[in-house]
DNA sequence: CGCATTTGACCTGCGC
DNA sequence: GCGCAGGTCAAATGCG
């Protein structure tokens, strides 16, 4: 674990104090002297950020590598107890899982009972290595679409009611590449209106689209697992829901298995998202930017004359 | 006109 | 074997 002790190492203190007040492009020249030093400081900081930012990818790297193992053999130990059931899905089944799954991005997989209920065509992909999860999104409850932002394109191929649920189920099969056949099925919760519950079959094997659009900055620190998140995860064809977690990777992390690695872009996204909007909210950040802007800005014009 | 969505028909698996 | 329920297909429809 040398990269946690290291990473104790490094100065987290950022000092973003840059007053605004400072950059005053109407001073003399010691003034510039004063904005060059500010934006070789902003730089050093930014600098610093992007290895922090690195670092602690490669400790999440570190950490979910460990999960996995661990879950892993958690199953195993679990499989060799359980002999599963020959019947298929029961209505019982949805509630059961929903109850394990409470608060957020959390998600079933394949390896517990989830599987056990997949009907013989499904099991025999799941012996293909198949992977389910499923993902909660809260939307309004007005909302009537059933459609859900992560970052990948659908199509639409099917809506059904079911029995235990009043709301219509609509399925969807990615439509990012024609290889894919990663399957989606989106309905709201029997208990919550205002949740979509977004069940994943498979795997995709293409990166997401979105992320190929944005494949620069902070991107290039999100580890690739298949499927890469994206911080804007802008799909064209989704809006409205937002995935019903706030960034707990922890949490996301204990029911995690290792046959629901699909949804870790989920995490990554929401990771991703909740360190631009800090950064975006910190009014400490916004001025240093806002800073070296202008004083970017007021160089380039005096450099111009 | 092309593409995505809708929706009824059809297929398949399971329980009785 | 029959009926039910979930899942898929494909023609019809709507929209940009």
């Amino acid at each position: 674990m040398d990269q946690y002790s290291s990473s104790s190492l490094v100065d987290t203190s950022l000092d973003l104090t840059i007053g605004v007040t400072r950059m005053r492009v109407d001073e003399d020249s010691t003034n510039t002297n004063a904005l060059v030093d500010e934006l070789n400081r902003v730089r050093a900081e930014n600098k610093k950020l992007s290895e922090m930012l690195t670092l602690m990818c490669d400790n999440y790297n570190v950490l979910r590598k460990q999960l996995m193992e661990y879950v892993n053999k958690s199953n195993m130990a679990e499989r060799d107890q359980i002999s599963p059931p020959k019947k298929r899905k029961s209505p019982v089944r949805d509630d059961a899982i929903s109850s394990a799954v409470i608060g957020g991005v959390s998600e079933s997989s394949s390896t517990d009972q989830s599987d056990q209920y997949l009907c013989k065509k499904q099991r025999e992909k799941t012996v293909v290595k198949e992977k389910v999860s499923r993902v909660y999104y809260k939307t309004e409850a007005s909302d009537t679409t059933l459609v859900v932002k992560d970052g990948y394109q659908w199509r639409k191929y099917g809506q059904k009611v079911t029995r235990d649920n009043p709301s219509p189920r609509a399925y969807f099969k990615c439509a990012c590449a024609p290889s894919c056949s990663v399957k989606k099925k989106v309905q709201r919760s029997v208990e919550d209106q205002s949740v979509l519950v977004a069940t994943y079959e498979g795997e995709h094997n293409h990166p997401m689209p979105s992320q190929i659009d944005s494949n620069n900055g902070l991107n290039r620190y999100v580890p690739l697992g298949g499927a890469a998140p994206s911080a804007a995860a802008a799909n064209s064809s989704s809006s409205l829901a937002e995935p019903v977690t706030t960034v707990d990777l922890t949490e996301s992390k204990k029911v995690m298995s290792p046959t629901s690695r699909i949804d870790f872009p989920e995490v990554q996204k929401l990771l991703v998202e909740q360190m631009a909007s800090s950064l975006t909210k910190d009014p400490n950040f916004t001025a240093a930017l806002a800073a070296a802007v202008t004083g970017r800005l007021y160089q380039q014009n005096q450099t111009d004359k």
